[in-house]
DNA sequence: CAGTGGTCTAGACCACGAC
DNA sequence: TCGTGGTCTAGACCACTGT
């Protein structure tokens, strides 16, 4: 196997198509180690930069996870998370769970959650324009980060109104059961319904860093928003979650 | 402006750094043109590799666009469309309109459908699946591609089981005001609900070039499933979108 | 220690876009 | 024609992993 110089294809892509076509054939199962750098530069002939530039390529698709000193491996897919539509029904905040904690029943997985920050901050502008405040009004600040297996799985900064939060175990770092969603219908906010807005978007390199992704793997970002039964904000959540953890399930009505 | 060749950080990366700065600094604006490479080479006084690291960096995070023998610039976002919750309401398929043309109601833009593929074809496994079929049942398929403005916006290939669809519009190129939900109500079946199911990824390069994505940017992945009043699944719609120019945007129940 | 990937250099030639 | 990015070479030294 050698890489033709005069085809219209670049050399380090006739390269990295070669070993893609391997992992996608099944000759390199999920695990596998690939050829290293100095094989392909026997296999092909080509110089080091041509070679890193492929295996480059199959990085930023996602297809491979490069360990230094050790070699390039065929990614396996993480096990996924379906959150389902009905997450935030009443009956998991009854039963004692949190939103999160509720997916993870029956899942058998280690589950933490990390309190990175808790307290009162002025409200940045897109969560207080949501919440019908004003741009640095006082608001519950609640950051926390998600892992499974030690595996870190979502941020995610809560934004509450302080003055639906003042008093309330929300301001400390346990809420205590059915989390904040719970202390608010305890508190006479019964909630009516929640809207999610969903982008999808490369990590920024500080984010990357946080949720330990791979490189080739992109972010989901949500957006949430609680209303009380009378249609008024109570909560809006900022969340951001690995994408290749996740599936988002979603109930669309049709009238 | 120099690199310092001694920090733990690598020079690749301050060069990213400081170029990422000025963008996200306000320096350079969307549009603008960041320094050559030969610029950039005679500012850090590094070799042209490790400049176009830097470059290539930045690229990868979809903060710039390069175009070869012009210089590279800084992204400007393409206009988002945000697709509501409610977007097969059957009051749009009353106003003659498919769902996606609803969307764009009142948008001002000049949108294409292209149909890419239309007939009777063995249904793949995960629609068949969804269907309650078997897997090489036969199915109606329908690929079309959407542009707005000239730009590809997204893939969607939609399966209707074969019984269903023989003999109906939904065969032809042109299914009729409304589209397919229009033609499944009209004969017999009332749509009562759908799911969807969306997940984050990178691109295959296929996708990539049909959607001429710049590097850098993930697509939104959706598999919507419509189902009858009573329940029986009726439709699967697999669809592929430029995840930069989309805000999904969904409702969920308290209780 | 040997083998892996990570960074960097100093060149070369080519392809594309604008003038 | 000139300036831009795209591809490629043939080296070098460093950092990490495992034996």
């Amino acid at each position: 196997m050698t890489a033709d110089p005069l085809s219209d294809r670049p050399v380090y892509r006739q390269i990295a198509d070669h070993v893609r076509a391997l992992i996608t054939g099944g000759q390199l199962a999920p695990g596998d180690q690939i050829p290293s750098e100095r094989e392909l530069i026997q296999q092909f002939g080509a110089s080091r930069g041509t070679i890193r530039q492929a295996v480059g390529q199959l990085r930023s698709e996602g297809l491979i996870e490069v360990e230094h000193g050790r070699g390039a491996y065929v990614r396996s897919h993480p096990p996924v998370r379906r959150l389902a539509f009905d997450r935030f029904a009443r009956r998991h905040r009854k039963a004692g769970h949190a939103a999160y904690l509720a997916e993870m029943e029956g899942e058998g997985r280690q589950t933490d959650v990390e309190i990175m920050r808790v307290g009162r901050e002025p409200s940045p502008a897109d969560p207080a324009e949501r919440l019908g405040l004003r741009e640095g009004d006082p608001v519950l600040v609640r950051a926390r980060r998600y892992l499974s297996d030690g595996q870190p799985m979502e941020i995610a900064t809560s934004y509450v109104p302080w003055a639906l939060a003042e008093g309330t175990p929300m301001t400390d770092s346990n809420t205590g059961p059915g989390g904040i969603y719970a202390r608010l219908e305890e508190n006479g906010h019964e909630l009516g319904s929640f809207t999610e807005d969903v982008i999808a978007r490369m990590p920024s390199p500080e984010e990357s860093r946080v949720l330990r992704l791979p490189a080739g793997v992109p972010v989901l970002h949500l957006v949430r928003t609680a209303f009380d039964q009378d249609g008024a904000p109570v909560e809006v959540c900022d969340t951001v979650m690995a994408a290749d953890r996740y599936i988002l399930s979603y109930r669309l009505p049709a009238d």
